[in-house]
DNA sequence: AGCATTATATGATTTTTGTCATGACGCGGT
DNA sequence: ACCGCGTCATGACAAAAATCATATAATGCT
């Protein structure tokens, strides 16, 4: 079970001591950085925080939720669990990430799940007092906004590279966004299994492996276990625009 | 009625004639109705109004353009141009629709290209007055992330719609999509190409008019040219869900 | 350590979908 | 009316990807 740790994090349950406000600073929540130090407080007033564990549930889709996540360390995949039961997996989620289900003034219901990869450390805000600093703070209002944008045209990119390339080419989108988007590092142990990569590049883990291999006897990447080094960047990004 | 309207709005320069108002009422622009007469009246101030003709081009893609559309009459595809040539439909924008191509306050590239299906009448506002209205108006900044919101949700179903399902379910999509959402009526005329239903529904045309074919052999749709009528839609809603 | 369970890997086969080729039809322009 | 062009339709075939089967490696548990 998911514990509160208040206790172990004393500093951040008053901004007095600095922590939230640090935190805002430090794990880049550039979405709060618009915030007054009094609006910070309101915000966290009553926030609750929390650690999960590796594969807890930390939204489920279709459910109602009236709080959004601030992801404090830690992986946790973002995925829409479909009808005939495959998943796919739409984003990862790491330090700094601010996660709304199924977005502000729309209803509370959730459209994708959210579990943790690796034990995560996050924050859960109450929507309303988000609602709330909308209205009052501008500068904020217009971050969320720009926020909700950016994830449209990721979408709308995810869409067109998901049904209009061919296999390899997603594998390499999958590969470099790992490399760049969430660990800023050419060689990174991801904490994802072969099922997990296959549904963040829409096909069977089969396909997955497959193709992973054949990027492996190419020398484009090196493999070993869950560790992978992109070790050629440059046709990575070849294959990915070839389709 | 449709005549009463249009001719109002040929004289649509200026709010005194009551022209922009009853447009935002009678045309169904909700995104606009917190807005007061005092702030219409800034945000119409140097509108244009412009009529495309079939085929044209309203927005290019990856072009810069500091203007929102809004949809007065016809019909428009809003589409991804992707690399290898193939064009993604995203969706389809009617009247009282209204557009922003690559989103407020992020840069003004245009992340889709739309093309007049009709002719087209549109009002191109300057994205510049809306920014000031968002920040002037909560009640209006609230409808837009919600808008934003909307859409982001729309882009998640549509892209584990795209991926998961088999292409009866695609092509069951797309017709229930303009049946309830474009035209609500069960018999439309869509100036729609084969190809443009393919792009749709994330097929070739001859994929999509052989599935169209067994659809009128199964007394689902009649077909005739570019009439289609639904005549069993719960068995559309039926091969959507199951895949 | 030994066993059960899960993840990974890989070949054989089938299903799904796209590509190519061809013909029919409709429509605007001369 | 005739031509040319684009759309629509349909069959034959090829390519892409999923499924199935099975083997191996890793992991967790008692």
């Amino acid at each position: 079970m998911a514990n509160i740790i208040e206790s172990t994090c004393t500093n951040c349950a008053k901004l007095e001591d600095g922590c939230c406000k640090t935190c805002i600073t430090e794990h880049k929540f550039n979405i709060f950085s618009p915030l007054t130090n009094e609006e910070i407080e309101f915000l966290i007033d009553d926030k609750k925080q929390i650690i999960y564990k590796t594969g807890e549930t930390i939204m489920k889709q279709n459910t109602s939720s009236t709080h959004v996540v601030c992801v404090r360390s830690g992986l946790a995949k973002l995925y829409v669990e479909s009808d005939n039961g495959k998943n796919v997996i739409v984003r990862i989620a790491k330090k700094g990430d601010f996660i709304t289900g199924g977005g502000l003034f729309n209803g509370s219901v959730q459209h994708f799940s959210i579990t943790a990869l690796t034990p995560v450390r996050c924050c859960l805000i109450d929507s309303a007092k988000l609602t709330t600093l909308f209205s009052e703070n501008n500068s904020f209002a217009v971050g969320l906004l720009r926020y909700n944008t950016k994830q449209n045209n990721y979408l709308l990119n995810k869409l067109v590279n998901h049904t209009q390339k061919y296999m390899p080419g997603r594998v390499a989108d999958t590969l470099l966004y790992l490399k760049n988007e969430i660990f800023a590092e050419s060689a990174f142990q991801a904490p994802l299994t072969r099922q997990e990569l296959a549904e963040m590049s829409n096909m069977t883990k089969e396909s997955f492996v497959r193709i992973l291999h054949q990027f492996k006897d190419s020398k484009l990447v090196a493999v070993d276990g869950n560790t992978i080094e992109i070790l050629n960047e440059n046709s990575l990004i070849a294959i990915s625009k070839n389709g």
